[in-house]
DNA sequence: TCAACATTATTGTCTGACAATCTTGCCTGC
DNA sequence: GCAGGCAAGATTGTCAGACAATAATGTTGA
């Protein structure tokens, strides 16, 4: 546990307590499928996961059950649990949904960037994704890109959306749907801007644009793949 | 479908043959929210469901984590589960999402209305919520309302609004926002026309206006609240 | 070849248990 | 009387092992 060390005491915020049992499973497995251990279609065998974790099969079948609820996983009944593939018709659908909802929580950001912590915590997640323009593709900055969707999202303060569009995202994993790079970092910098100085609907066109880019090119994707 | 004898069934409910046991927890807690048996804020004890149900625990462990998923409950680690409370601007906040997503939803569906049950079942949907328009407000409106959703997002194809839409919707039960029932009703037939006629355009429009109205009210009660 | 049957793999659920953690009320010392 | 702290109770997190129910697979016979 190299994590700060728990203060004994101050009640209130019991703060980030230990993680539990299926959150790790469930964080491993996340892991997993970004790093590509996992593939689409994969079966989820619980007895598999019990031995190659050391978890008990109620652990186990938690940490699936909220993998599904994450939409990562399908469980169907009596069947067991499989990695979720999407086609790129639900992947152009994921991004349909996801457009309209990160335009809308950029827009809430900006309504409500000077609550609480807002402005820092996005400004700090802008920070780690700008760090990676320099950088090559990967895993790290996809992280960081979701990340700082995330943060965006938190911003916003509608629970909602914080629900659901990491759930959304998370289906997307290990696809890549990435215009130029050059481009796609100057929509992130013209979001975090709008969202940082409360410009409501600059943020929200900012978003909106940018997921309209990506949507036309999953569209592009879509019918060269099927003519 | 030959299902001569029911097993010994404690409640005898005649549930669906394939039903889960944990299905049917989920199914009636939801249904107790519905019908107000349950408040919002109220804690669900493990030990109470599992003697009031006579489940096992495991059972109504899975179901709780799946009322989580869907949003109706919140579950803090060694704290237990209990009744999610809305304020009245994360209300709000839901139906901002919920607004673009049924709008969504209705293009979707309109766009897609020719393939499979899609019309049959929209249209049968729509005839079970039209049948409530001469009846009073109540649990069977909301229903047959939500009811109405969910086929249209089904029709929509995208499994995403499906996995989002009743989530999202879920947390408003037992909230009435309801605009005049002569209008309500008459932009849900404006939906569920424009989307069988497979207008595109005039199915997001209509959806996005009806949830526009809804906001406004809401909003409105907001207002009203905090002054 | 194909359909009916037997076998196996896997999940759904139950029982019982114990440790970890939160909550509550009591006690102490000031 | 009251803040702080300790002890008891309540509740959840996790485990182990078991059995029934169902889907997947293999086998046999017409």
């Amino acid at each position: 546990m190299g994590e700060g060390e728990e203060r004994p005491g101050l009640k209130g915020r019991g703060a980030a307590s230990r993680e539990s049992a299926s959150d790790r499973l469930v964080r491993e497995i996340v892991r997993g499928l970004h790093e590509g251990r996992y593939a689409p279609g994969q079966r989820l065998v619980e007895a598999d996961l019990v031995s190659a974790f050391g978890l008990s099969r109620a652990t186990v079948r938690e940490a699936l059950r909220r993998l599904e609820a994450e939409g990562l996983v399908e469980i169907s009944p009596h069947r067991g649990a499989q990695i979720r593939r999407l086609s790129p018709r639900e992947a152009l659908d994921a991004i349909l949904v996801l457009r309209r909802c990160i335009a809308l929580g950029a827009k809430q950001a900006a309504e409500r960037i000077d609550r609480g912590e807002n402005r820092v915590d996005l400004r700090a997640a802008w920070d780690r994704l700008a760090a990676h323009e320099a950088g090559e593709d990967g895993f790290e900055e996809t992280r960081a890109r979701n990340a700082f969707y995330r943060a965006l999202m938190t911003a916003s303060e509608n629970r909602e959306l914080m629900r659901i569009v990491p759930s959304v995202q998370a289906n997307l994993i290990r696809r890549a749907f990435a215009i130029g790079r050059r481009e796609r970092f100057a929509d992130y910098r013209a979001i975090a801007e709008a969202a940082l100085a409360g410009d409501v609907r600059k943020a929200e066109a900012a978003a909106d644009a940018h997921l309209g880019k990506t949507e036309a090119l999953v569209r592009r994707q879509l019918e060269d793949g099927e003519s």
